[in-house]
DNA sequence: TAAATTTGTCTATTGATATAGACAACTATA
DNA sequence: TATAGTTGTCTATATCAATAGACAAATTTA
């Protein structure tokens, strides 16, 4: 009866780690506004207090929630909350990352991860109107918007028409910007075909997520205006970050 | 894509430990009927290699759940999924303990824990018809069968009138066969006030139970024939394997 | 009775978890 | 520009978690 622990605080040697516990009991108090979005959460030491740990035990929380999406770090300031609104992005015959996602981030750019020039698969050729086997560029990058990694996509291209597009997107970080380059001002998606599955452990690793994620898959041809196609790609998003708003095509 | 783990399997450096983990898991394959009760759980080499651990690791697990009631391990045999089976314990004017229990369990007694002569409190003394501050005789008692603690009490007597039951109580480890001794051949409940709330420190300690676990509570009078009380007392059963079934009062 | 099966115990090693303290790096503010 | 407040990094130590192997102890089976 004597130094009863509180209901559903910290348990020790139960099997899990306090860090995780911490990790959880954060993500509870983000779920019932105690800490609210996009605000500082209380400081480390005043965490550390409040749930009878080391400092260092709640950096392990923190880290791993940072790792997961849910908070953002920053040194000499303070550990935020991330909203945890889902970005919607639209898709339709217009459809361009940044443009889609105006007005909902402040911030927002595509990463060059590789880039590679390879045979064009059945797939590729048949959407580009290739040969079996014709070279084709591929991209492989990453969508972001505010820091947090918000897609990850393969992009296919005829290089003997878009040799060094992959030099203007790691310099432009735009597939808009880099076909303009190439002559493109303009284009259109000409198809889009959906699913959803659960994230392989490369787009765990590239996009932040736990095992188990969900990603949103689209594999989408854009062509120019006279209906020339120009790309094919494959793009996931984390179902958790990201909804997909359909719009006329 | 490449050595993908299985849905659901057990995850490392996820803050679970793995023999919290396997131990959720045989849990879960008990309640599926996957491992069946009342019979022996597959090897722990056998578990091991199921799980892909040590069999160090498996032995924790099955030693987690063998300190939570649900396994028995039994060495040269095996190890023995317990009964799950709620003993279903009566509440009625005749109530005890081991009469009640009879056809359900092979073995059932009372251990007494500890015994003290104390001041009679507000509500001991009028349920016992004595002045406050009367001296009373506390028994603090465990119920178990079947080696299993299935209860957990504490019994006030007038000590004017029942010095020295506790004696009787180590002695025969039934109330019936020490009030025996007293002259009380017969008794009668009175009444009984049913509560349930979460097990205290105390209990969790004295009934083996985890964090967390519901006990129901009984606060009970039992009088002589002719009305006089006797004893009153307040009994803890663990939800999770005791449930009381009403009689006539 | 002997052998096979199964749980129990022991030693040893490695990596993850948790605590402790000190100080650096960065930010905001008085 | 100081100063206070905050996150980041480093070293060190102790304990827990997990693996590995060997053998004892108890039970069942051939």
């Amino acid at each position: 009866m004597i130094g009863q622990p509180v209901a559903d605080s910290i348990e020790r040697r139960s099997g899990v780690s306090l860090w995780r516990q911490i990790a959880d009991r954060i993500l509870q108090a983000i779920a019932t506004g105690d800490f609210a979005e996009n605000a500082a959460l209380p400081p480390e030491v005043a965490l550390a207090e409040r749930y009878g740990v080391n400092r260092h035990t709640v950096r392990s929380a923190i880290s791993a929630l940072v790792q997961e999406g849910v908070l953002r770090a920053e040194q000499g300031r303070g550990t935020f909350v991330l909203s945890r609104k889902r970005l919607s992005y639209p898709i339709g015959a217009r459809t361009r990352f940044s443009t889609g996602l105006q007005g909902q981030t402040s911030e927002r750019h595509i990463v060059l991860l590789a880039s590679s020039v390879e045979p064009a698969s059945q797939r590729v050729a048949e959407s580009l109107g290739l040969a079996r086997g014709a070279e084709v560029i591929r991209l492989e990058t990453r969508g972001e918007a505010d820091g947090r990694p918000v897609s990850r996509a393969a992009a296919w291209f005829d290089v003997s028409r878009f040799a060094g597009i992959d030099k203007a997107m790691a310099e432009t970080g735009s597939i808009t910007a880099s076909l303009a380059r190439f002559g493109i001002d303009d284009y259109l998606r000409q198809s889009t075909v959906l699913s959803a599955r659960h994230a392989d452990a490369a787009d765990l690793a590239d996009l932040g997520l736990q095992p188990g994620a969900i990603v949103l898959v689209t594999v989408a041809v854009n062509v120019t205006p006279d209906g020339q196609p120009i790309q094919f790609s494959e793009s996931r998003f984390p179902a958790e970050r990201v909804e997909l708003k359909l719009s006329a095509l």
